[in-house]
DNA sequence: ACACAATTTGCAAACGCTTACAATGACTAA
DNA sequence: TTAGTCATTGTAAGCGTTTGCAAATTGTGT
């Protein structure tokens, strides 16, 4: 592979006969040049295909046009459908977007963040649950700002884009009470992370409590995120005389739905399931799965959008945002006809 | 948020007493430096807090371990399992993955390339099908190397991973006629794109005519990549009197399974399916979708070790390679009993 | 024609690091 | 000793831009 030489600013200055600062002024849309002069520099750019150095530039101007994204997983579905929001509206702000995979690793979240961090990064955006005090550490000693999405810190310190979670939940489980359930199942993550113990956890007692029905911890299950999970949980929910459950994720929902319906019962005649994610696996299916719906390309959009006001020492009135979430009513519950 | 003083090399280097290059030496774990001091350098590196600024480090040496990853839709579970691959690799050789979607719109993959090549990037991999001219070109003009994976480009020129989609698609075409099919349909993307045209076409065909079926066009079918376009798709085919598809894509293949038993069909024993990319999606439906088995993620992951090799000027062997298939046979099609 | 204000340009110093190449010092063998 | 070798360290020239400031050019009103 043969060096293409690549031409620089200074053969375009030389070409046109100007300083590399008038070149650097064109080329960067500054106002302050004759149009004449500027028609030249333009010709000369195209005839010498010249493409300004993007790290050159970063290294001049401090400013990269890239942002850092670290997310759990790209091939989940929830994660990926907010990476494609930040990725659009990143876009339309000209901004690059460096991807990392943690697996909700800590160690690997924590050196994502720096490595982002050393490759000059104009901001970063954060997916992922666990989010304990070593990595806020991190994130705060990073010199650029940090924006949450679909994700919550402990202390709600952190600018973040979400739905009301608790909210959320609460309605889900009341929906499923209504529906004459009084064991119904909550399925969620560990309970270390905040967002399972302070927010879903909070929205599905409230919503128990709303019908005066008691708090049976044996109901609360804790899995990982995929499908095989729900497959096994769904076995303990079964044991446990579930007849409807509050999913966190569609994956696990599908596992669940499928290991009821191998194992005799139908749904959502003998059981009901409401998942949480609303992506591609909840329409995909038969029945389809009844979902609280998350505007989740926006969340991400959002998110971005903020980080460019960060980025930008614009002032940012609410720095947690909660968009609004809606019930996409399908076979997964019994609907009452309208 | 006020700037952060962060340190520099110098900062390091004067409070140890010794010169840049010795600072610089022992960051890049050059062996030429006496323990004693390479302590001392150490010692202060921790002290200050310095991580070394990849931008200027890029600037300087040319080199910026940072790879371009260009895909059509990070959404689409056939490419984000491409990339995990991809993704855990660069890692793996500490490369940095600067992600971008295209949603297989030429203007926009040309750009991205162009815009990959301005920041500096040591590689690319591209994921996509419309390898046009133009793109084509903006590709050799970049000073980088690129790798396709999961792509093919018309000439097969480029350094690429895939699977036989030939094999591939004439085993299915088989497996379908032997269970008695004489209507087997081909559903794959537009004919433009010389993965449909030169591969599954190809071996649709060698299909049908070993066992001496002539090709009908009218079972050809074209559609884009998305649940609702199978939806849509199903109907024609359905008219068209199939009993039996191949399918080269699961959302797609979900899609008409949902229409053939949403109009009295029932999958498998009136209506066959095989679909190809044997996502998360063909095993989460009831029944499961029967699949051409393909090593996504080792597509990915093998694609980026390739590059790497090219990276480092290292000889590569096989700059097409293809990794072998399996077939899944699950629900949607009728399996003889072993 | 002249002083003065804009408007355009150029100069040159960063930005933080890598890397030939040169220099120093220590050590070895004769 | 003394030249000859290594091992270790330092010097300084880039890498391709941006940008504050000064200089040059042009235009304006009288």
């Amino acid at each position: 592979m043969q060096k293409k030489q690549t031409a620089t600013i200074y053969d375009v200055a030389s070409r046109v006969g100007v300083s590399l600062a008038t070149v650097s002024r064109v080329v960067n849309g500054n106002s302050n040049v004759r149009e004449s002069t500027k028609r030249k520099v333009l010709d000369a750019i195209e005839a010498l295909g010249y493409h300004p150095n993007a790290v050159a530039r970063g290294l001049a101007s401090k400013k990269t046009t890239t942002i850092g994204v670290v997310m759990p997983d790209v091939t989940d579905m929830y994660y990926s459908e907010l990476a494609r929001g930040i990725d659009d509206v990143a876009n339309m702000y000209h901004y690059d977007v460096l991807l990392t995979n943690t697996d909700e690793d800590p160690v690997r979240e924590t050196m994502a963040v720096n490595n982002l961090a050393s490759k000059q990064v104009d901001g970063i955006i954060f997916m992922g649950n666990e989010l304990d005090r070593e990595i806020l550490n991190t994130i705060a000693a990073v010199d650029a700002p940090v924006v949450l999405a679909g994700s919550l810190d402990e202390e709600g310190i952190l600018p973040s884009v979400n739905i009301d979670y608790v909210a959320a939940v609460k309605e889900a489980t009341e929906l499923l009470i209504r529906n004459k359930h009084d064991r119904v199942a909550l399925v969620t993550g560990p309970m270390v992370h905040a967002i399972n113990k302070h927010h879903r956890l909070v929205g599905y007692q409230a919503g128990l409590e709303a019908a005066n029905i008691a708090f049976d911890d044996s109901l609360l299950f804790a899995t990982h995120q995929d499908y095989s999970a729900g497959l096994q949980v769904a076995e303990k929910i079964f044991a446990a005389q579930a007849t409807a459950a509050v999913v966190y994720d569609d994956e696990v929902a599908l596992g669940i739905m499928n290991y009821m319906r191998d194992h005799g019962k139908s749904v959502p005649e003998d059981f009901e399931i409401i998942t949480s994610n609303d992506t591609k696996f909840a329409i995909v299916t038969r029945p389809e799965l009844t979902s609280i719906g998350q505007p989740k390309y926006d969340i991400g959009a959002v998110a971005m959008r903020m980080l460019t006001k960060l980025m930008n020492n614009e002032v940012v009135d609410d720095m947690q945002v909660q968009l609004p979430h809606t019930f996409e009513k399908r076979g997964t519950t019994i609907n009452p006809q309208p």
